[in-house]
DNA sequence: TCCCAATATCTTCCACGGAAGATATATTCC
DNA sequence: GGAATATATCTTCCGTGGAAGATATTGGGA
């Protein structure tokens, strides 16, 4: 088990602060880096289609809702976990590219409807695809038994966070 | 075993695009879901403090460098991963509010000390004493079996993004 | 029916980081 | 020693998102 750097990091953080434990900063902090990392080439294939990570998102949404790939602005925020300000300029710039059209709900008029171009579609297509083969490739190091155990493991620690208490 | 939000997106796609193979978005999305969510708990500590994210990972890496206190600003982009631009901009918040003072280098006239003052000394050990306890709570769900594995894990994937080839 | 609260979206302003270039200083090589 | 190059930091401009408020529309209750 070679030393990485947030090894070294608790390291220094024990020589400074004997008084505190830090050993949950091996789980926190190598997740964090581990999540940059992996963010980290994964836009590398959006960019090769020409959007950042939130457009693709946004497409990605539209396009697994299935058809007819329509969506309310605000659910879209909601699945994609932004504000829905910043979901209008992500909107504003999809639709400028031609991958998105917005129009009149015509049920509410409050409302409009998202929904993807034949642009869009087929942008979003070729996108996805080369991200699945992106993401096997990122985890290709893991066996399978080793993915089973992580992918429990995060989901017990996700679940978890649900029942703890504020921090007092 | 509940299905949670990776599982719903997960069913989408297979229903949408059944020629792909998403398995590996169990795991990849999974960990940038709870890296979020995890850093969200994160920063409500440093704002406490009249911190953000990137003043506290800085005054951190000051504090745990040791005696005296002190690096050049490119160390503390080296460590803090984010441009010397980035890291110029911090450092003059920091500087403004009092927290670090910076220096002419007495060996490099390009160069420059940047140190934590008092103030900061004692802003980053009040801020980093209740980040660990918050980083106890957020770890809290887990067993110290559970926690061991998934730190090996995390461990054992990062390592192996080190030797896996770019994408064709 | 009419008023008011609720809702959906958009607008404005600001915070923060990246990219590229500017500036000052140091180092290397002749 | 002097010119060319490298290096450290800072500056400028831009992209993106959040927060709060503006606008338009809906729906409910007097």
């Amino acid at each position: 088990m070679t030393e990485d750097r947030v090894d070294h990091i608790q390291q220094q953080w024990r020589r400074e602060r004997p008084d505190l434990d830090v050993g949950p900063q091996a789980l926190v902090g190598r997740l964090h880096r581990l999540a940059d990392r992996l963010g980290a080439e994964l836009v590398t294939v959006y960019r090769r289609h020409g959007l950042n990570e939130g457009e693709f998102d946004v497409l990605a949404t539209l396009r697994r809702a299935g058809a007819p790939y329509a969506l309310a602005p605000g659910e879209l925020a909601q699945h994609t976990m932004v504000t829905t300000g910043a979901m209008t300029k992500r909107l504003d710039r999809l639709e400028d590219a031609g991958l998105v059209a917005r129009e009149r709900s015509s049920v509410d008029g409050r409302g409009r409807v998202v929904a993807l171009s034949e642009a869009g579609r087929r942008v979003i297509d070729a996108a996805f695809a080369e991200h699945v083969r992106n993401e096997h490739r990122l985890v290709s190091g893991l066996d399978p038994t080793e993915r089973e155990q992580l992918v429990a493991l995060l989901r017990r620690w996700s679940e978890s966070l649900d029942e703890i208490p504020d921090l007092s």
